[in-house]
DNA sequence: ATCTTACCGATTTTT
DNA sequence: TCGGTAAGAT
């Protein structure tokens, strides 16, 4: 029988259905996203209005029909009607929407007959975090198309391309990558070079003017200092020096990472043509974090094409500190004046109230870009507003308010805990501990800068990169081995008069007169690190580890001492060695470069688990991109957060302001926000006034209370005794008042006006008709109602 | 070479 | 207040 005619009308109908079916779960302004393949988008991504879902779905939409859906005016060659029977066959099938997995390969090859390359995809985030989440989002519909896609952060992506071109610069391609404490490192060294007190240039001072610098694409020549300003010119000689030091050591900052890739694309044109026509859809997340590099980075690499989606908000901008520019988000229509700018301002994320209150605190900023976030989700409940006695009395409020969420069914892991500052999180943890409430900080040191971690890594950058003097003085004598300081500023010394690195001095030991113990010390060293790397190529990353820790005594060391903490020493290499395990599995031969590079762009945050049990405690920066069902906004007071540093930066509190539209978004159903009258920072009292984002709050959507009792235990001045009692009387009224507001519980330590310290052994009733069985040392146990009874908690 | 003592400084930090 | 670092003692 002949072959049956198909139409290209038929094929195409069919076509338009699939794509309606694959898409249907969008709202209209995240399809637009999607399908506006061609040429520059701007999409402005309100906190929780699924900008992933966005712009995963952008990425399976230029896989699949390219990045123009208009042109539908010719047909594939061979489609054929039962190719028609199986498209329709998909169409009918229940549960198929909106999974592209679904799709029989037949027709996915036929209807994607417009489909783009996966290799001309570029998606660029800022932390590894979100790139994994869209990679693991992305897999399961587009299949190992992934693995041809460049998904992933500035950072990487930038080290990929400088691993392959980086010679023209005139840098070695095994370069290493130094870390904050590495760079500090190169700046004391440069300091002491050149004689600069580090008390007065201090060397993280000096660290923050380099990196301002480069974030601006400015090498040392081409700074302009004004005249006179003795300080920003010594700064400047730092950074020159610093910069040379770097190239002596065949190293780079992360900084370096952007700013190399934006000098290699403008000095080498066709470098840059190559990645242009490779990178034809450029897609950047969080695109109002960007600093100048990036920026530039990005246009650079999208001039040719125009294809490029940024995704951002310029609300949720907070890392101005770190040079990112606002400006970038905000003046995108300058730089593409044709630019589709859609806004996602529907939340998928929080209650009403929460919304209300968010948007409510950012519109008092001025030259946002116009949005309102909405939701279909329900009104919820009110906020709830504390104002605590002190840091005290608000850890225990945090403590209590969790404990009574978990009655009513919500978990550990669905808490979170945002500070301003790190230095807050210790009153909490105190109160955590004692109350046995599983906490986790998140955020704090990472994994990769404990001091045994950085100590192994040293080994294997010094062995992957031989110019790296600093992984080299770093280890040099550790575990020790008799090389004192001393020992050391010779070899400092030697190297600098003959203008070697310090490993090539290790090989003309005899011109350094050394005393014997320094001597055979070194001539040790000397033959471990040539065992070492002998190994390079040929055996495992693992195997070269466990050699290391092995031979050079560093792990027999860290046991003999059994301390506790030599124990959790050991216990991390451990883990450092499953993650070289890891490491090794994916991969077909062992590069160490490679591996340290991963290693070296890696952060705490990335191994944040969200169901882990625990109450999590972090700052609001490292709490952006996250949601929970019940936070926590403690220390909402002046000078606390708002932050008194920021009261006299430019945009300062407009920053803070942000900061604070962020934390509140990160909540789902309940936001408790808390303040102290009493901060003790630093071993001093503070008394700050609530925070003015707290007034900001609308009156309605709140429930505020204040619970005083402890407020008068902080006082101890004996003198304060009778304003201290009637207080307790005005407070006892007030707890009355506010339902809720004092609840005991079995073990609670109470204080009693006449009995003194007490611990509650038994409970009945609820809130005001609550009885209780009190033991007071001394007294016996005493049933008492909370109504009446001169009770404080202590 | 290693332990002890005094002093300083203390937002935020995706990489 | 506290923790890290830098200089001094043994």
């Amino acid at each position: 029988m002949a072959e049956l005619e198909v139409s290209p009308e038929q094929f195409w109908t069919l076509r338009d259905r699939i794509r309606q079916k694959l898409f249907a779960g969008l709202n209209p302004q995240q399809f637009k996203t999607v399908e506006s393949g061609l040429g520059p988008v701007l999409c402005l991504a309100g906190a929780g209005s699924g900008k992933t879902t966005a712009m995963v779905n952008r990425v399976l939409h230029l896989l699949l029909f390219g990045p123009a859906y208009e042109e539908k005016d010719y047909m594939p060659l061979g489609v054929k009607a039962e190719d028609l029977t199986a498209m329709e066959f998909w169409l009918g099938q229940e549960g198929s929407a909106g999974k592209s997995s679904t799709l029989p390969e037949r027709i996915r090859n036929l209807i994607s007959y417009q489909g783009v390359d996966p290799r001309s995809i570029l998606a660029i985030t800022f932390t590894n975090k979100a790139a994994q989440e869209m990679k693991d989002r992305i897999a399961p519909m587009v299949g190992p198309a992934i693995n041809k896609m460049w998904v992933m952060t500035f950072h990487a992506a930038c080290l990929r391309i400088l691993r392959q071109e980086i010679a023209v610069l005139g840098y070695d391609n095994n370069f290493v990558i130094y870390d904050t404490q590495d760079q500090l490192q190169v700046i004391k060294d440069a300091l002491k070079q050149l004689d600069l007190d580090d008390k007065k240039y201090k060397p993280k001072s000096m660290s923050m003017f380099i990196s301002k610098y480069k974030s601006e694409l400015k090498a040392p020549d081409q700074i302009v200092i004004s005249k006179g300003n003795v300080y920003e010119e010594k700064a400047l000689r730092v950074y020159t020096l610093y910069q040379e030091l770097l190239i002596k050591n065949n190293a780079l900052d992360f900084d370096d990472l952007i700013m190399l890739t934006v000098i290699l694309f403008q000095k080498h044109p066709e470098i840059l043509d190559k990645y242009q026509e490779r990178f034809r859809y450029i897609m950047v997340d969080e695109y109002q974090d960007t600093n100048h590099t990036q920026y530039m980075l990005i246009k650079l690499l999208a001039e040719k094409y125009r294809n490029i989606c940024v995704v951002g908000d310029d609300d949720q901008s907070i890392y101005g500190f770190r040079q990112a520019d606002i400006r970038n988000i905000l003046e995108f229509e300058k730089d593409y004046p044709e630019a589709k700018v859609i806004k996602l301002e529907e939340n998928y994320r929080s209650t009403q109230k929460i919304l209300e209150a968010a948007n409510k605190v950012i519109s008092k900023n001025k030259g946002r870009k116009d949005k309102r976030l909405w939701t279909q989700n329900p009104e919820g409940h009110q906020l709830v507003q504390y104002l605590a006695s002190d840091e005290k009395d608000e850890a225990r409020f945090v403590a209590e308010q969790i404990s009574k969420l978990l009655v009513v069914g919500a978990e550990f892991q669905d808490c979170a805990v945002l500070v301003r500052t790190n230095a807050q999180s210790r009153a909490l943890e105190e109160w955590f501990i004692r109350t046995n409430i599983p906490y986790k900080l998140i955020g704090g040191t990472n994994f990769y800068e404990r001091k045994e971690i950085k100590d192994i890594l040293a080994y294997l950058k010094f062995l992957s990169n031989p110019s790296d003097s600093v992984s080299l003085l770093r280890i040099i004598n550790v575990p020790r081995r008799g090389i004192g300081d001393a020992t050391v500023q010779k070899l400092i010394a030697y190297s600098q008069q003959n203008n070697v690195t310090i490993g090539q001095v290790l090989d003309n030991l005899d011109d350094l007169n050394l005393g014997a113990r320094a001597f055979k010390g070194l001539v040790d060293f000397r033959q471990l690190i040539e065992k070492f790397r002998e190994m390079l190529g040929k055996a495992t990353i693992t195997e070269l580890t466990e050699t290391i820790l092995k031979e050079t005594g560093y792990l027999q060391e860290l046991i003999s001492e059994a301390s506790y903490e030599s124990q959790s020493r050991v216990e991390n290499l451990h883990e450092f060695l499953t993650k070289t395990q890891e490491y090794d599995e994916i991969v077909p031969e062992p590069n160490l470069s490679e591996f340290l590079s991963q290693v070296s762009l890696v952060s705490d945050l990335d191994t944040f688990e969200e169901n882990s049990g625990y109450v999590a405690i972090m700052t609001m920066h490292s709490a952006k991109g996250l949601e929970f069902k019940n936070v926590f906004l403690v220390g909402m007071e002046e000078g606390i957060f708002p932050h008194f540093r920021s009261f006299d930066e430019i945009g300062g509190l407009e920053e803070e302001r942000r900061l604070c539209y962020v934390a509140i978004t990160r909540a789902q159903e309940r936001l408790y926000l808390i303040a102290a009258k009493q901060r003790n920072l630093y071993g001093q009292h503070n008394y700050n006034p609530p925070s003015r984002f707290l007034r900001d709050l609308p009156e309605e959507l709140c429930e505020i209370h204040q619970n005083g009792e402890d407020f008068f235990q902080t006082v101890k001045e004996p003198r304060k005794l009778e304003a201290r009692q009637a207080s307790q009387n005005l407070n006892r009224i007030k707890s009355k008042l506010s339902p809720g507001g004092v609840a005991y519980s079995l073990g609670d330590k109470v204080i009693h006006d006449k009995w003194g310290e007490g611990v509650v052994v038994a409970v009945r009733g609820e809130a005001e008709e609550q009885e209780l069985s009190i033991a007071f040392p001394g007294e016996g146990i005493k049933n008492l109602l909370t109504k009446y009874a001169p009770l404080v908690k202590g």
